[in-house]
DNA sequence: TTTTGTTAGTGTTATCTTTACACTTACTTA
DNA sequence: TAAGTAAGTGTAAAGATAACACTAACAAAA
């Protein structure tokens, strides 16, 4: 491979929708610089890497997806670049980066992706998931290394603007057949809030890219829902006829 | 001054609203590498640099907006890392830069912010356009240097949706009293659409931090029209209730 | 002084969107 | 067969949006 530049970096905030356990979950590698027990979150940080000096950013990006994780297909978003001559912390950081790398690392600017997947069973991740990855809760992912805590707070942010103004792939979250229940606790995890449940059906009724199959759960304690599935081609061509809102 | 990274730089993307001619103009930057008087906008770039080992990000964006055009006390917003290993199209380019920083230049990694000031008599503008650095009107600004081009296209689509989720310091763009009609021209002119003169006032009229100053305009030949100002606490108190719209 | 040109300023109606709100149905498990 | 659980459904009031045309006030030109 080509030689990666020493001052550039790309890394990727995975959002897994665990469907079962309603939560929203980010996938975080694990490293040993800190032995002690009660260092917190301060071994997880985001897959990343250096950038290789012939490929671009998004290139980049979805290699070290790919090399550390195993995901791919799977669409990566560039939000922000993060800085900060201080973003490394700890001088055991810049020591594990100049051993992991073999390079001298001054200081270095990270280009941050986010991406949506859902965590299932099929979802690559049981065979992904070796020693070093995992997912863990968002709400328990403070005091992570570097300044990936930070990066976080402004990747949800993204999230949350991209999924209001619709641009988002966040049906990538959902099984393919989904309930308009599983459909609102998305909207309901990511957003932060809590909608009414026939207003939101309301809505939904008017949007023709979320198709109900004519099949029904089964196996379900309850009455068993109508399952749905998200149209791509239709979604698309509802973008176009946006441009409303000013002030 | 402290070491330049050849592998990092800063772009600045400066929107300026003439309220003269009714029209939206950015700041460029004129070099004299392609003497060809054919040469369109190839000698044009925005006001950039590479970045200090010991500065931050906004803080080289904000030194060399200062450096190139004296401009200070404007907000810049980040908007995206570029980085195509391909971004310097030409040899006279990548030459270009190598003597004006003294430096071996292979690949570029771009972080770039945009910013929106006017364009009036008091404005900066009269001094610190030096030879180098011009206004062009932003329908005229094809072909820049580099992929600067292709970063006008996203800085102005960032523009848009920031200005739609009101995260956006647009007053910037109006003199400190101003008229709704100078106000909807503003409008028009960054999203590119028309609206319609009651209903935006309408509108405007429920934006308590829009505020009226008892005073009219004069020296007008049509009817003076009343003059407002922008109430910068009160629209900040107005964000906070925000939090509407899913889907 | 009158006319012309120019922008300011104003209200109503029809349609659509949003919000708030409570009960019955269908299934599984105990 | 009872208990538990999520599914599914309608209405009315309030608010937002969109479409639409004329008069008023000034400067400049005639």
């Amino acid at each position: 491979m080509s030689v990666l530049n020493p001052s550039l970096s790309v890394d990727c905030v995975i959002f897994g929708l665990d469907t079962k356990e309603q939560a929203l979950k980010i996938l975080v590698y694990e490293r040993d610089i800190f032995p002690d027990e009660n260092s917190g979150n301060k071994n997880l940080k985001f897959p990343g890497s250096l950038v290789a000096d012939d490929e671009s950013l998004d290139e980049s990006a979805y290699r070290v997806l790919k090399e550390l994780t195993g995901l791919k297909n799977i669409c990566l978003k560039q939000f922000r670049a993060f800085g900060d001559p201080a973003r490394i912390k700890y001088d055991e950081e810049r020591e594990w980066s100049e051993k992991h790398y073999g390079l001298k690392i001054d200081r270095v600017v990270t280009i941050a992706y986010y991406a949506l997947i859902r965590i299932d069973e099929q979802n690559p991740d049981q065979k992904l998931i070796k020693d070093k990855l995992r997912w863990i809760n968002i709400d328990e992912a403070d005091n992570l290394a570097f300044d990936h805590s930070y990066i976080l707070t402004k990747s949800r942010e993204a999230l949350q603007q991209d999924l209001i103004l619709q641009n988002v792939m966040a049906f990538e979250l959902l099984p393919k057949k989904f309930t308009l229940h599983q459909l609102q606790s998305m909207y309901e995890l990511i957003l932060g809030s809590k909608f009414d449940k026939r207003n939101f059906r309301k809505k939904i009724g008017k949007a023709e890219y979320i198709v109900p199959l004519g099949e029904k759960q089964n196996g379900v304690a309850h009455k068993p829902a109508m399952l749905y599935r998200f149209d791509h081609k239709k979604f698309e061509r509802s973008k176009e006829g946006i441009r409303n809102f000013f002030i």
